[in-house]
RNA sequence: GUGGUUGUAGCUCAGCUGGUUAGAGCGCCGGAUUGUGGUUCCGGAGGUCGCCGGUUCGAAACCGGUCUUCCACCCCA
């Protein structure tokens, strides 16, 4: 045998089964998205690198796939950093394209580009593969999708609140009951920073506090003495790490901390109106939760931030994240646009929902009925009711070549096609047909009007 | 990017401290059954043991490199 081919790593083939299901999800999520009111829009696989490079901090302007420039690239390199072999710096002078690294930035671009065009507050969805050189793990991929829905042009709270109804809305129409929505807001963590006097420590402090439930109390504590942040700080921060009870209670138990700031007053405020509309207008399966530890995301969030993890059970990353983001476009230049938004995990949302046992049977059905092929004459027989079917809406299909009847059935039976059709002489003469349902192994020798009836 | 792990038939895997022609189950192909699949029985095909190099009389096994898988860190959907 030839050397076999392969597909570079973290990428995958996907199956007709496999489309089936992620088309499932696909539509689910779409169809909550045209339902909230948002409008599609799609951007280009690749931009400009230097739209993306920069906007993800250090670490993520490694993991951006960088496309090489066309024709002689090393000639138009530049000769000193070539000597030196200084491949961080290099990387400007032969590539000027990227892969894009996910969906917020090329959108805050798109605003940007066509702000005159655009009638605000602009609510877009989009759904579209993203690339990162990252190092793959379970429900980690170098290509996957992400399914955003963003709003700019708002500053309103009103839009977190129905950020949470939409991740409602789309898990529960998944099936996928007991989610749990996260969410905190970036002034409450300022405002931590502010009460211990390490504003400049800020994402030091965040980082530290996000890994909570995977280090513990005592490891969060000692990455932040590492970082620099003193011992009388972290006593006045420590009933962060004993609350407990439902939102209004920890909200209670944050609020003693924060009395003396304002910035984290104004979070603590903001995440009170986020509770109280819910509450008010219950969600239909989904869990809100006040988790003051959130500070995933990237360094843009400004106000609520948010994350879904999976319900008790599954072990697996979050399956949705997003946040607002006062200032995103002010990297392109338009000022003053705020903007939140949510993104769905594709391919992480598969994985739970194929654990727990949650697509449909009738996801993956395909061809309803084949006819067996017997040769020329009863081929044609069988294609002219075979036209009828599919005008029809009933997908059916003539198997291609007269071979042995075995073979024929063991396709059907192997594809799970529910119905046969055999039309041969006999049949033809009484201008008839007869169905054989596989799983019952019943059959009757019954007229095309009757065919089209029994398997409609 | 750092550390670890994995790779043997189409699939899931066995293969002892290095020893002749590398095995199983499932699947595939053919037959029993030329108008009846899913069960059964019989027969058959299919592998330069991920790839490259090294050690050895001898390597699927040991060593190095590389690619791949999964895991932890970093980061993240």
């Amino acid at each position: 045998m030839a050397q076999k081919p392969s597909i570079p790593k973290g990428t995958r083939d996907f199956s007709p089964a496999e489309v089936a299901k992620r088309n499932y999800i696909f539509g689910k999520i779409k169809s909550q998205f045209k339902n909230f009111g948002f409008q599609p829009i799609e951007t280009p696989s690749f931009e400009n690198s230097d739209t993306l490079m920069g906007k993800y901090g250090e670490e993520g302007d490694r993991l951006i796939f960088k496309i090489l420039n066309s024709g002689d690239f090393l000639k138009k390199a530049d000769e000193k950093l070539l000597q030196e072999k200084d491949s961080l710096k290099i990387t400007s002078s032969i590539s000027e394209k990227a892969l894009r690294y996910d969906l917020t930035v090329p959108f805050a671009r798109y605003v940007v580009q066509h702000q005159n065009e655009i009638d605000f507050p602009f609510k877009r969805y989009q759904i579209q593969p993203v690339w990162r050189a990252d190092r793959p793990q379970k429900g980690r991929f170098r290509e996957f999708f992400q399914c955003d829905a963003d709003v700019v042009g708002s500053k309103s709270l009103w839009q977190e609140v129905e950020f949470v109804q939409l991740y409602d809305a789309v898990f529960d129409s998944l099936g996928l009951k007991g989610v749990t929505i996260k969410l905190n807001n970036r002034k409450v963590l300022s405002g931590f920073a502010e009460v211990i006097g390490e504003q400049d420590k800020l994402i030091d402090f965040t980082v530290a506090l996000d890994k909570l439930d995977k280090i513990g109390e005592e490891g969060v504590k000692k990455e932040m003495r590492e970082k620099g942040i003193a011992e009388i700080a972290l006593e006045k921060i420590q009933p962060i790490f004993n609350l407990q009870g439902d939102f209004g209670q920890k909200i209670q138990g944050i609020k003693d901390i924060l009395a003396t700031s304002e910035i984290g007053k104004a979070g603590i405020a903001e995440l009170e109106f986020i509770e109280k509309a819910i509450a008010a207008i219950p969600l239909k399966s989904a869990k809100l939760e006040l988790d003051v530890t959130l500070a995933r995301g990237l360094n843009y969030y400004t106000g609520a931030i948010f994350e879904v993890a999976a319900p008790e059970g599954v072990k697996m990353g979050s399956i949705g994240g997003g946040g607002r983001y006062d200032d995103l476009t002010g990297i392109f230049g338009l000022k003053d646009m705020s903007g939140v938004g949510i993104s769905f995990g594709l391919d992480r949302i598969y994985l739970v929902l194929e654990e727990l046992g949650l697509f449909p049977e009738t996801v993956t059905e395909n061809t309803r009925v084949l006819f067996i092929n017997f040769g020329e004459e009863e081929a044609l027989y069988a294609l002219k009711v075979i036209s009828e079917l599919r005008r029809n809406k009933i997908v059916a299909e003539l198997y291609p070549d007269a071979a042995k009847m075995n073979k024929q059935m063991k396709y059907a039976d192997k594809r799970e096609i529910p119905f046969v059709v055999l039309a041969g002489g006999e049949e033809m003469q009484q201008e008839k047909f007869t169905l054989k349902n596989m799983k019952t192994g019943e059959q009757y020798t019954i007229s095309a009007t009757e065919l089209m009836e029994k398997i409609s």
